[in-house]
DNA sequence: CCATTGACTTAAG
DNA sequence: CCTTAAGCCAATG
């Protein structure tokens, strides 16, 4: 790997996943990080999404707690903006929380293989 | 430079 | 079902 490249990586690779994620489909911070081969980096993945308002085409809304809880909801503008684009994606989101949430669960570990 | 915080997760009592 | 604690690590004061 390049030594110019290495900075990055993480942040780069959240921003990659989440762009990868299909409509109608969510997945979870723990997701993620595990992927990224840091399973318990959860939190820089929330970090990561707090950028991501300064980026481009990035669906932080896709992105959930490991219970399909909502819980980045509060930093949306206006918060109700995130279960709003979650529905009409044809997720159902009850009390915060995604419906069926292990139906539309996608995990990048799983779906992306490599 | 040290302390605190946080869009998390797991384990334990 | 409740609270703590620990691990993770960038950002902020």
């Amino acid at each position: 790997m390049k030594l110019s490249e290495k900075n990055k990586d993480f942040f780069v690779n959240v921003y990659d996943v989440v762009r990868l994620i299909p409509k109608g489909r969510a997945t979870s911070y723990g997701a993620i990080a595990k992927y990224l081969s840091s399973p318990r980096s959860s939190r820089m993945v929330g970090w990561a999404m707090n950028a991501s308002h300064t980026m481009p085409d990035i669906a932080a809304h896709r992105v959930v707690n490991r219970n399909g809880l909502l819980t980045g909801k509060a930093h949306f503008n206006p918060p109700e903006i995130m279960q709003e684009r979650l529905e009409r994606e044809g997720i159902s989101v009850k009390d915060d929380q995604i419906v069926n949430f292990q139906e539309v669960f996608w995990d990048p570990s799983i779906e992306l293989k490599l």
